[in-house]
DNA sequence: TCCCGAAGTTCGATTTAAATG
DNA sequence: GCATTTAAATCGAACTTCGGG
């Protein structure tokens, strides 16, 4: 491996002069034009690259940032990924990911890891169910820039982004109210997942609004799961206690896309059409749902600008820290989007 | 931060002692259970962690793995990244992820930062197009453990883990024609994908035993393309263009998941139920198969498994140079496995 | 000779302080 | 004092060598 003294060696200077040519550092402004290319010259000629990890020793940069993800699996993943990745790319920094699999010894273990990799700022993926508030503790007490996606945490010691479930809710459910449809079921959120409540508030200020009735018997909950893969079988099972119970209704709003694609399962299962004998909605808009047959109308979260966010402000933590500002953290409320495919049409 | 010499004087020893202790080295043989106890003790109060780019300085070694992704929304990336993840866990390593987004000008500059930042070993996921030969001589220069995913090169310096194309190809056909299936539609793979040949020599290998006809009428190829999502709108519009020439047929056979979603659009489109009027089958088994309604029949790839399997041989890979032994290249071919959902059945 | 522990060197780059003409 | 260059200290851990009992 070539080193700075072997650059120095080539080029006629010192190990000194070769750092602060190649660094383009302040002192650099007295350094002859002259010596500043023959050191170019040698250095390339050796193929010099600097050494990341002495460089990382003396300035405690690592111009890394730990990304952990709660659930691999799960397809909202993908964009949000992608997202991350574009932005630190931009800026030069290298990501490292983590799959927690839900589990909590896992989840010690990454952020140990990754403290010791001394990452200089976090991105949490909690895409899914993300109860343990302990867990959260230790994010805290770590002390680097944090940002969560997909779940809020009020106070200002991490940052957050997350989608307006309100106003998703409202969408969808708008949506179908101005389809004509009057008889809609509801598959709502699991209980303890954070965007249940709000995601239910804007469907219930949509109905005060229009002045829907909403049957309660057209009204159940998804099981609490850590399992993504769970809200599909759920989804299924419950429509078709729907159609066994011989309820009535034109259209079914899902929690989202792994819901509806359950729902639609049971659906077809006893010859419900879908879209012509049933409207279904999803949220999230994860890949599967442009591909499937009928292409499920969803509200879309904007993943991967979500992604590129949380990037964005963590970045800033990082650039506040190095010159010891003060920041508080942000939290982001990004708006969601109706996107209208073919698994819902007019009533009737 | 606390350093080592921090911990030496809490304890009363010096810090080469503390080294010998915490790493437990082999001299840690000498030294006496007491002092040991003491050590630790101390490092304990203090909250000691060493750090890593002292370390890797020294040693050399970084633990770092690099993963290079083609097209991270390529949906096949999720379970392969899942599995490399996992492998790695157990191993003490860690990932950086990149994605390439199939260009040569990114791939070339995340290969440098890769490098730079001294990763023991390189994944690569060549899903979809990777064309450009010369971009594995860059490859094969960097000299450390590398293990292409999804495409194959011959020779000694990089190993590779694909899947059994051809088994994959003869066991779609010789499902759909165990069904009943005569008639018969193709829809290959780009020609300049090195996937698609195998698949289809596979095929052929099963029209031959079993003395089947296939109508070249039937046969069509997808076009190159680096774009994952265009195979399913090429599906779309190939099996359009066969329902718009009348042409007959009880069963499609798709390159991959991909372009069967897009055919089942379109065939859908004109009134074509599947599997009622036509069955369908894909290759892969992305995440999307089983969630569509009706869930797609399907050769599976084994990606998870693919994805350890590729961390194996990297990490003996690494385990080699430790040792400065010399390791030929691996090169894997694992079998894909037929998956019977409700997108096929019996014809007639 | 055996055990235990410490002093000093090394890894490679950056930076401070200082020496030249 | 100015422009130009460099010796030496530093970052933190690990390993080699050596000395005392």
């Amino acid at each position: 491996m070539v080193t700075i003294r072997d650059v120095a060696k080539e080029s006629g200077f010192s190990s000194t002069t070769v750092s602060i040519v190649l660094n383009d550092a302040p002192l650099a402004r007295y350094i002859p034009v002259v010596t500043k290319k023959r050191i170019e010259r040698a250095a390339e000629k050796l193929g010099y690259r600097p050494n990341q990890f002495a460089r990382s020793l003396r300035s405690k940069r690592s111009h890394t940032v730990g990304v952990m993800v709660f659930d691999m699996t799960d397809p909202y993943c993908t964009l949000v990924l992608r997202g991350i990745e574009n932005t630190l790319y931009q800026a030069s920094y290298l990501p490292i990911l983590t799959d927690v699999h839900n589990e909590r010894s896992r989840f010690e273990r990454y952020l140990e890891m990754l403290l010791d990799r001394r990452i200089e700022g976090l991105i949490v993926l909690a895409n899914w169910l993300f109860l343990d508030i302990n867990l959260l503790a230790d994010l805290e007490k770590s002390s680097i820039p944090t940002t969560l996606i997909g779940c809020e945490l009020k106070g200002d010691s991490m940052s957050s982004v997350i989608v307006d479930n309100e106003v998703g809710g409202y969408a969808a459910l708008e949506h179908l109210h101005s389809l004509g449809h009057r008889k809609i079921a509801f598959i709502r959120g699991p209980k303890t997942l954070a965007d249940s409540s709000p995601r239910w508030r804007g469907i219930r200020k949509c109905t005060k609004e229009r002045g829907l009735d909403i049957d309660n018997q057209l009204v159940v909950d998804l099981p609490d799961s850590r399992d993504p893969l769970s809200s599909f079988e759920a989804g299924q099972k419950l429509t078709e206690e729907f159609i066994k119970q011989k309820r009535e209704f034109t259209a079914l709003l899902a929690f989202d896309d792994m819901t509806a694609f359950g729902a639609i399962r049971a659906l077809d299962k006893h010859g419900w059409r879908v879209p012509e004998r049933c409207s279904v909605t999803g949220f999230d808009d994860v890949a599967a749902s442009a591909l499937c047959t009928p292409p499920l109308t969803t509200i879309r979260q904007p993943m991967e600008a979500m992604g590129a966010g949380a990037v964005g402000i963590v970045l800033e933590g990082i650039n506040s820290v190095l010159e010891k500002r003060e920041v508080a953290a942000q939290h982001r409320k990004v708006a969601p989007q109706l996107v209208v495919r073919d698994s819902t049409r007019k009533a009737g």
